[in-house]
RNA sequence: AGGCGCGUAGCUCAGUGGGAGAGCGCUUCCUUGACACGGAAGAGGUCAGGGGUUCGAUACCCCUCGUGCCUACCA
């Protein structure tokens, strides 16, 4: 017997650790079955569970166990990502409150740390995946810096390089002065802030005059080296190969003219700080104009700076500006509006600057991976992310893969100091062809995504021929935020077609973003996260689970709301009790049989087998379409009314009843029904299922429901015919119960039910009468073709029947009549609708068939029921004539 | 600046070229032997506004307003 309640906490343990044990999530490497693999997005081993994973996790999981349940050889492969800046970041932390630094430390020992603090911490988020219910191949968990993953690293490294699409040099990258790294640009967040735009007077070298520059950023007039206009500006035209001398630092440049400029902009004069600057850095290439590097890694002001070295670069800007004031030499300053990126790590604002890097020569590689979506060797669901997609990657720029911090894959580039010589090699070289030993590695290490992009076909083994590799690449789906859709999706997509000339995954599912309940980005910083862990301690894994699923419309953001969840967990308690119920119900011994025999079925065990099979059948459709949320409505809806609210209550009857053939049929029907029906819901709720499963009285074919076939729709029995007649039983139960609950009848209050039928109604009605005296409370019932209204009763109206109820004291005549008017009224209104398109001579003309027959039979069930109402009418009033 | 979404019941959201649905909330009644984390019955919507296509539009197209996001080198 189960418990009153369901308490989660004991029982997720359990059943996690046993599947474990059984090994149910270990992937074959040969197999006959079918392969399925999902590659996790590897979350940041620094990092803890937030919503958004649990999201990920959640979906994920429902697919792996759906597949699993279905046939497949499912590989979900787990791990976590080293995440270099982030988690450099952290252990600097860390350093600095032990009151030392990663420079004192040296390379060496902070790497040390770093892996100390891994095996400390990294841990902990894979454990809360495991609480979460994620149904991985732990035996195959990767770490984009082990081993495996270092050598797949290199290989890519090297095979591009040697491509020639990995290059070095000097380029205006994104620099954050507190990471101290360079950033590709995705790595920078642009913000809109609301800025100045200071005018600046720039004096000629050789005579009076000055001319008057734009500028947001005015400590950079430092590193000018001329002023540019448009040639075909008429204002300046004859300036142009003047030269203008810098305030202060007194340095001559040259008015240049440079098809860039625009006019309009400010005073179509702009100052060029080829070194600080994307725009005025291929104007210096153009004209050949000198790069002045004004700044240092941290952001302070260089020897280049003049009286203003070594402040920091805000600083600076304000004393350029007081200086430059008080000398007459700034004009005005205006309100701009005006993007500012920041770093992605940290939010300082990131710098322009200049310095030598590695890149990726991106644009071949993007035009594979371009073909390969529009091609549909993988297809981007919801589609409208594919604009996206290929906007992004027909606009893509050179890839800047180094990064100048400690943690990550050290770029494997040797230069020998004797000769000069650059050597990318696979492995650690010993020595130079110039047969010098003095050999120093390149001090950078690699973009963590560069590790990332190899992830669907590194994780399994590549570039070794594994079997893994062989059975599960390319995978099937892989599914997360569209945060990281340029981030790793594109990255995976050219690498993968680069190295495995095929596709990395089919299908991408590109999820929502979770919100708060106001439609806020969840930040920790807003204060309005959600945590995850905190819903499974209060609602319970499965609980938390199904709202995700729920949630997860395709195409919206999800704005969170807990109260959702605690209706899921009234869902999780209704199953519970119904379970409660079969076990109550169910001795041990009896109806152990799961197979139902159709011969002894009633009406409703006919129906809810058949509504089983359709169930069955559209859950399947739905997750096949990733439609998670319609998959959660269609379990919900199933089992909590049409199982709980209309079958069981049913079958009640026959299960208190005496006649023990009758309760063993139903009990099996009952019993099969929702053994199917936790099966279908396993992969959405694991815990509670199994559990409740595993109590369940009867035999089974696996010990773990999770092993269970996912059911097919002949594990229910189409019935049209019974799902017709049951919508006749139930339209006379909700009939009486209408008039109950509209008259505030009690509900213990036995009714008698006059119940006046079309054709073959009747004989349904007479079949199944126990089902309408139990559901609706009534006695006594007559049915009939010419049953007569009776004197003071309620009335009503269904499609195939009137069902009029005898009151007698309890009967207020107007009320009634009321009541009937307003049904009345409503379907006059109804008639004068169809009827408005029925005399419309181009709908007779144009409207398909069987659109015009629909309305016409429309037309007639809507007079008909006038008509009804409209005598029923009538004889009250008659009635309520002669009572006077 | 470009691109992509969204605007449907009080709230959160599904949905479809043929009279609008769910959950929560609300109202009324009910401790009927699984469940008050429950049952039954109800109320509640010009489907943002305007135009167009169509026999027919909440759905398809255009515009406006509101709102969110992504991409972008305008100093």
């Amino acid at each position: 017997m189960l418990e009153k309640r369901y308490e989660p906490k004991d029982i997720e343990k359990k059943w996690y650790d046993f599947w474990i044990e059984k090994n149910y999530f270990r992937a074959e490497a040969k197999s006959d079955r079918p392969p399925y693999c999902i590659v996790i997005p590897p979350p940041n081993v620094t990092g803890s569970l937030h919503i958004g994973h649990a999201l990920d996790i959640t979906l994920q999981d429902i697919m792996i166990r759906w597949k699993r349940m279905s046939g497949f050889n499912t590989l979900w492969l787990p791990g976590t990502d080293h995440a270099g800046i982030a988690t450099q970041n952290v252990v600097e932390k860390e350093l600095r409150k032990q009151g030392t630094d990663r420079h004192t430390l040296g390379r060496e020992k902070f790497i040390e740390k770093v892996w100390e603090w891994k095996k400390l911490y990294g841990g902990t988020i894979i454990n809360q995946l495991k609480s979460m219910g994620a149904s991985c191949d732990w035996s195959r968990e990767r770490f984009t810096l082990d081993e495996g993953l270092s050598r797949a690293v290199r290989e890519v490294f090297v095979r591009l390089y040697e491509e020639g699409l990995i290059y070095r040099g000097e380029y205006l990258i994104n620099w954050c002065p507190r990471c101290h790294t360079a950033l590709s640009d995705l790595e920078v967040e642009h913000e809109d802030v609301q800025g100045k735009l200071y005018y600046m007077k720039y004096n000629f070298a050789d005579r009076e005059g000055h001319i008057t520059v734009a500028t947001t950023r005015p400590e950079t007039y430092l590193g000018d080296t001329a002023v540019a206009v448009n040639p075909e500006d008429e204002r300046y035209k004859h300036l142009i190969g003047k030269m203008v001398r810098l305030p202060i630092i007194n340095r001559d440049i040259p008015v240049i003219a440079d098809e860039f400029v625009d006019s309009s902009f400010g005073t179509g004069a702009v100052k060029v700080t080829p070194a600080h600057d994307p725009n005025d850095f291929e104007m210096g290439k153009r004209h050949d104009l000198q790069f002045i590097n004004i700044l240092t890694g941290d952001g302070r002001m260089s020897e280049e700076a003049g009286p203003y070295k070594g402040q920091d670069r805000f600083e600076c800007r304000k004393n350029v500006l007081n200086d430059l004031n008080e000398m007459g030499q700034l004009e005005k300053a205006t309100d701009h509006a005006m993007s500012v990126g920041h770093c992605y790590r940290c939010r300082t604002i990131v710098e322009p600057y200049l310095s030598m890097q590695w890149f990726v020569k991106i644009k071949p590689l993007a035009e594979e991976a371009i073909r390969a979506v529009k091609d549909g060797g993988v297809k981007i669901i919801p589609s409208t992310w594919e604009n996206s997609y290929f906007d992004w990657m027909e606009n893509i720029k050179d890839w800047c893969i180094s990064r100048q911090i400690w943690w990550g894959h050290r770029i494997p580039v040797w230069y020998c100091e004797k000769c000069g010589e650059t050597i990318v090699s696979r492995e650690t070289p010993a020595v130079c062809k110039c047969g010098s030993v003095e050999l120093r590695q390149d001090e950078d290490v690699l973009d963590t995504w560069f590790s990332s992009a190899l992830w669907p076909f590194s994780t399994l083994g590549w570039p070794y021929d594994t079997d893994d590799l062989k059975t599960f690449y390319p995978t099937s789906v892989l599914i997360t935020g569209f945060d990281i859709l340029f981030f790793w999706v594109a990255r995976m997509m050219m690498m993968g077609l680069k190295f495995m000339k095929e596709e990395p995954f089919r299908h991408v599912y590109i999820h929502a973003l979770i919100r708060d309940a106001e439609g806020q980005k969840m930040s920790k910083s807003k204060g309005n996260v959600v945590d995850p862990l905190k819903m499974t301690e209060a609602f319970g894994t499965d609980a938390f689970r199904f709202t995700l699923a729920a949630y997860a419309a395709q195409g919206r953001d999800i704005k969170f709301s807990e109260q959702r969840v605690e209706g899921y967990r009234h869902f999780l308690n209704k199953i519970w009790n119904v379970a409660r119920f079969i076990s109550m119900n169910i001795k041990e011994g009896e109806a152990t049989d799961l197979t139902i025999k159709v011969r002894d079925l009633s009406l409703a065990d006919r129906w809810i087998l058949s509504r089983l099979s359709a169930v069955c059948s559209e859950v399947n459709q739905s997750l096949e379409e990733y439609r998670f949320n319609d998959a959660a409505g269609i379990l919900y809806q199933f089992v909590w009314h049409e199982l709980c609210d209309w079958y069981v209550e049913m079958i009640k009857p026959e299960l208190y009843g005496e006649n023990t053939e009758s309760k063993r049929a139903a009990l099996s029907a009952l019993l099969h029904v929702f053994e199917v029906s936790l099966a279908l819901l396993h992969p959405f709720m694991p815990f509670v299922t199994e559990e409740i499963w595993q109590q369940l009285p009867g035999k089974k074919d696996t010990e773990s429901l999770c092993v269970r076939k996912y059911p097919s729709p002949d594990e229910g029995i189409g019935d049209k015919d019974a799902e017709a007649k049951m919508s006749v039983v139930m339209d006379a139960i909700i009939g009486i119960r209408s008039i109950r609950g509209e008259l505030n009848l009690s509900p213990s209050l036995e009714l008698e039910a006059l119940i006046r039928t079309s054709d073959n109604t009747e004989e349904i009605l007479n079949d199944n009468i126990a089902y309408i005296q139990k559901l609706a409370r009534a006695k006594g019932i007559k049915t009939g073709k010419d049953l007569q209204p009776v004197k003071n009763a309620a009335t009503a109206i269904k499609p195939s029947m009137e069902i009029f109820v005898p009151l007698e004291g309890l009967f207020d005549i107007n009320a009634e009549i009321g009541r009937l008017n307003k049904e009345k009224s409503k379907i006059e209104g109804d008639i004068m609708f169809v009827q408005k398109k029925l005399q419309n001579e181009d709908f007779i003309k144009k409207a398909p068939k069987a659109v015009i027959d629909e309305n016409k039979a429309k037309y007639a069930d809507y007079m008909e029921k006038l008509q009804s109402v409209q005598n029923n009418i009538d004889k009250l009033v008659q009635w309520g004539k002669s009572d006077d």
